[in-house]
DNA sequence: TTGAAAGCGCTAACAA
DNA sequence: TTGTTAGCGCTTTCAA
């Protein structure tokens, strides 16, 4: 004979509040589930009896018995700056109006983080994976896909998307942003991108350079900043820039937050912004608007990017949605003062 | 006689991976939580099978059976702002160095919206949860309390907090700022705090007060913004303050996002700060040290706060740590060009 | 060191 | 409309 293993978790069951209601714990299910099945009398004594065992639903036994936990993953570079917030804030709203809960893990930029991160979720067996990026390991494609969980990736472009696709091409944005610091008048254009090998950072290097080898321009030394997240390493890079001796007529940053480091330390050591130096950035930070001068920038519809991702995954997990599908979103340079075409 | 239910979630299961490798379930189990406990040679033939079959370790099952779901809420107003990034970052390290999953919920500086997303995660069961702030609901409190999760409250003091806190005098310190700029000489100084009942941001305003008080010096009107979170809102109570006849000498604001927004509003309106009006901010975020001035702030360990936080938290759960626990983080005024005082 | 049995608290499937 | 039964995939407990 056994003894009861440690006298229960610690508060109610749904088995406790069938008791008081006088009921079957599939009738408490049914009036937290699908209150409509249930008549009128018996549901307001199941709610009653809710109220007086201070029950509150397991989620844990639930996932287990439907086999689905109502959480989706999201994964993404960094959780610390401010360049994603504003996605996951898109997911996160999309999350609550649909009663769902998001889990989220980071993966500092590097792909077989990103696979430990991808792994250690699936455990948590997650309904779907916001996934920011298309460039991932064979062993995280291959598990992924393994899975059979839906997966929506974000932020890239790709003619190879394991599943759905919020599609953004960061070729096209920054070399549109390139072209039009061209027809500014803009002729020596350096940019600053990474040493990591993040996708998204080389595709947008590589915009650069079609739209400066479209216009039949040289190419300088792409700099690369250490860290992508911090204004401080825009500083250093601008440093870097002020000392060598062909200082370029315009930058274009890999995002408005290196950009934005850039241009206050340029401003520091009495370079006119953009008289003596034009910069640019990417992303449309709300701070890139308030600068002095205002920081040119792509803009590009973050918020928005999180709540398409989260929508096309939720549809599709309720069957509502076909896998594979492709959304893409725009992105528009706007063109601020701090690359104003000046007479020199 | 039933039909198996729908022929299984998917992937392989425990049981799968023992029949592969010719054991039992509980050896599996053992093999993947305590190694050590299984024969050397036993062990190799689990892994094996575990490869063989791709299984992945289902931690719902885990949870459900255990008790317990390796994961910890973290509560906050917003998750969309670099206010509480950093915070969010520190959590999310330790969880990661402690093989603990963090789930987040937003509470948008309201305390009935806690009580709500409290409640949707509890259903979670999770082993823990962070919460900024420690004002709250009587009903949330009675809830969590009722539950029985250990509980960490942070970034405020009080006297009673519902189990363990990481404390931050959000009064002390915004009293020391009044009082260095007191001593810094301003003497018609304006605070910028917000409408909504939000706990820290009282603290703080009654902080600036005292610090007034104590100087002898009058308290003219406090202003409030609007969003706590953007720098368009700080930018928007600048121009409020222009507007006004008798422009104080310095502005304290609730945050640094709102300081910032309102000293470039200033200078675009062609002020000079710190010489014609001062702006000093809170939080000592890193933006604020590379503006032009650099922004004074009272600094906070934001993301020694999460972690510490979350340390608390864990420690508590593994019982290696009593409840109750408190924990007090500093502060430092950090005095910049922005409030240089300068002869007139 | 290994295994068998009995749940954890819920839901799917079926029956009444 | 309500209830019964049999799991979901794991861990706890006990026995060997």
């Amino acid at each position: 004979m056994r003894q009861r293993r440690t006298g229960r978790g610690g508060g109610a069951t749904m088995e406790d509040v069938a008791q008081v209601a006088g009921v079957s714990a599939m009738t408490v299910s049914r009036v937290l589930r699908q209150p409509e099945l249930v008549n009128k009398d018996l549901r307001a004594k199941v709610e009653a009896a809710i109220r007086e065992t201070g029950y509150i639903y397991n989620l844990v036994a639930s996932s287990l018995a439907s086999q689905r936990s109502g959480t989706i993953a999201l994964i993404l570079p960094t959780v610390a700056s401010s360049i994603f917030s504003d996605s996951v804030k898109g997911v996160s709203d999309v999350c609550r109006e649909r009663s769902v809960q998001m889990i989220m893990a980071e993966t500092n930029y590097v792909p077989a983080e990103e696979e430990r991160v991808i792994e250690a979720l699936l455990r948590r067996r997650p309904d779907g994976f916001v996934i920011v990026g298309v460039s991932h390991t064979r062993a995280t494609r291959d598990m992924l896909e393994k899975s059979g969980v839906p997966v929506v990736e974000t932020w890239d472009a790709t003619a190879t998307p394991i599943d759905s696709l919020v599609s953004l091409s960061n070729f096209d944005a920054m070399q549109a942003m390139t072209q039009a610091l061209v027809a500014e008048g803009y002729r020596r254009i350096a940019f600053v991108g990474t040493a990591t090998r993040d996708h998204r950072a080389l595709m947008r290097a590589r915009g650069y350079e079609a739209g400066m080898a479209a216009a039949g321009l040289p190419i300088p030394d792409i700099l690369a900043a250490g860290d992508v997240t911090s204004m401080g390493s825009g500083a250093a890079i601008a440093e870097e820039i002020m000392a060598r001796g062909d200082r370029p007529e315009a930058v274009v940053f890999l995002n408005d937050v290196l950009a934005a480091g850039a241009l206050l330390a340029f401003q520091r050591k009495g370079l006119r912004v953009p008289e003596d130096i034009a910069v640019a950035g990417f992303g449309g930070f709300d701070f890139a608007r308030h600068l002095i001068p205002s920081l040119t920038t792509v803009d590009i519809p973050r918020q928005e990017i999180g709540r398409r991702a989260a929508q096309i995954l939720l549809d599709r997990i309720e069957g509502k949605a076909p896998a594979g599908t492709l959304h893409a979103v725009g992105f528009e340079v706007a063109l601020r003062e701090s690359t104003r075409r000046v007479p020199r």
